[in-house]
DNA sequence: GCGTGTCCATAAGGAAATCTTATCCACGAA
DNA sequence: TTCGTGGATAAGATTTCCTTATGGACACGC
């Protein structure tokens, strides 16, 4: 019996649907009819009742559902166990997402370095809003989000990681370059901003409203999407835009952009590490937890 | 991850050679060589030291065995429970050896009724001596055997299955059709055997022994292998022999052979089924044993 | 009633995995 | 040195698994 049939028929049971058990499983949905009509032909019997609206199991299908997972969870503690006491070096799939902001900022980098040091790791990043990130992760299909905010979630808990400090970037020789202005100075310059739903917008909308300030009662001349639109424009000239420090280390070091502050405005956000609750860390994924701790600080 | 994989490496380990676990999975060894190496590879670790006389697991093979053997029981337990319940027609495989004599007999009749009333189970026989089919039982190769002594076996258990009763068969108007001989009598008859070790020959050995008699002080002319040779020789005229009752019923009752017994000389034996100490029974081979008994007695 | 969308089953074809046969290599015993 | 045993590996065949495309059933909205 091959287990990944098993967890099909799980994700089936779980999700009352073959097409929504396929897209969890990053398989199509007539791969995972086909295997559970075999894991049927194989145990003789029923096990999934398809004739009404949702998908529901038999009672023979709710005997194996119990069966199956604790085989399924014999089989994660046993190749974790041997994972974990293997002699040389790390091997395995790292799978995590980031949201846009982390993504943006070191993880590459670090998960790079990471890769390379142990070559026998295949990693898979997946980058995508917070929110989504943080449902996979509860989901169990990625076993670490790295995101820019702590979302409350049942299933799901949050580690520090490192603070990302956002700063207002502006072009070189910007009459802001080099100095903390006031709000008032602020208010006479174009404002570039991220899309809706970014990180560092959200924390600077919070950080303005503690000094009594809305965004719109700034000069926000453009919306550019994400972090490297505003970045860009903000080289070329624009505008200026509130940006993680971290993001544009090597653009401030060489000149191409210059830093300023707001005065009274303290906007510094922590980026988190969620995994799902009760999930056995694999071996790889806590080396690198290790590995990018070190490198953060 | 696929079970099969995980019982061959469990089969490896117990016999401590990819040859003999080969030929009990009834696979051939370059198979389980591929098994055993796709294994570690998707473990990422060595599991099996080939460097010496023996095939040896490693530490992290050891683990492995171990986590396997509790997977392996878990898949049965749930195949055997779905199977328990599974609502509907029994279906499934009847694996099963009998030793030549019962094979001969009642078996094949019985298993042949059986797949009828039950057309998705199918029926796996093998014939072999009676030694045989016990280690293979033991060896979980085989899930029942039906043989014709019980010999002492610490991993098997027997059951009473039938009774079989040796007489003296003869020509159809033979001078002892119909009656009770003396071993006088028998001593001036040709006297036809089947080979050493079949269950019948001993049994007579054992009777005549109680009195006082060696099978060498009887006129054997004849020893004809097996117990269907021995039918048409003494059918044919060259002689008389001991054969089971059962087994040549019909031919007593359309008058091919007669019957006779010999004064004082009590040869009963017992057919047993035979099961490895411990093991859960499926639902097929239940019903069938329940089936069996029943048109047996 | 018709059109549209969703969902599962199935057919056909391609890819991957598994297995067998044949052969090679290493090792031990005679 | 020769022979036998046992595991690894190559090449080819077979089986299994998966994807793409499609059909049928059903629900919903117009």
């Amino acid at each position: 019996m091959d287990t990944r049939q098993l967890a099909a028929f799980c994700a089936v049971v779980e999700r009352r649907s073959f097409s929504q058990a396929a897209e969890r499983l990053g398989v199509t949905q007539p791969a995972v009819s086909l295997q559970i009509r075999a894991l049927e032909k194989r145990l003789g019997t029923q096990l999934l009742d398809r004739s009404g609206r949702r998908v529901e199991p038999t009672e023979a299908g709710l005997r194996l559902y119990r069966g199956a997972q604790r085989m399924l969870a014999l089989e994660n503690q046993l190749v974790s166990e041997l994972a974990a006491t293997a002699e040389g070096e790390l091997a395995g799939d790292l799978v995590l997402g980031a949201s846009t902001g982390p993504a943006a900022i070191v993880v590459p980098v670090l998960l790079g370095e990471f890769q390379r040091e142990h070559s026998d790791v295949r990693v898979f990043l997946t980058v995508s809003d917070t929110h989504t990130v943080i449902e996979r992760v509860a989901d169990r299909e990625l076993e670490l989000g790295i995101v820019g905010a702590s979302r409350r979630h049942r299933g799901v808990r949050f580690e520090p990681f490192f603070s990302d400090q956002v700063i207002l970037a502006c072009p070189p020789g910007h009459p802001f370059a080099g100095r903390t202005v006031t709000l008032d100075e602020l208010r006479e310059e174009t404002l570039i901003l991220m899309q809706e739903g970014a990180g560092v917008r959200q924390i600077v909308e919070d950080a303005l409203r503690r000094l009594g300030v809305r965004l719109r009662d700034l000069d926000v001349r453009l919306e550019l999407g994400l972090q490297e639109s505003v970045r860009r424009a903000v080289e070329a000239g624009f505008g200026v835009t509130f940006i993680s420090r971290t993001a544009v280390e090597s653009e401030l070091a060489d000149g191409r952009l210059a830093e300023a502050r707001v005065e009274g405005l303290d906007a510094t956000r922590e980026i988190s590490l969620a995994s799902a609750v009760g999930r056995t860390r694999t071996r790889v994924a806590e080396s690198f937890v290790e590995f990018a701790k070190e490198r953060v600080s």
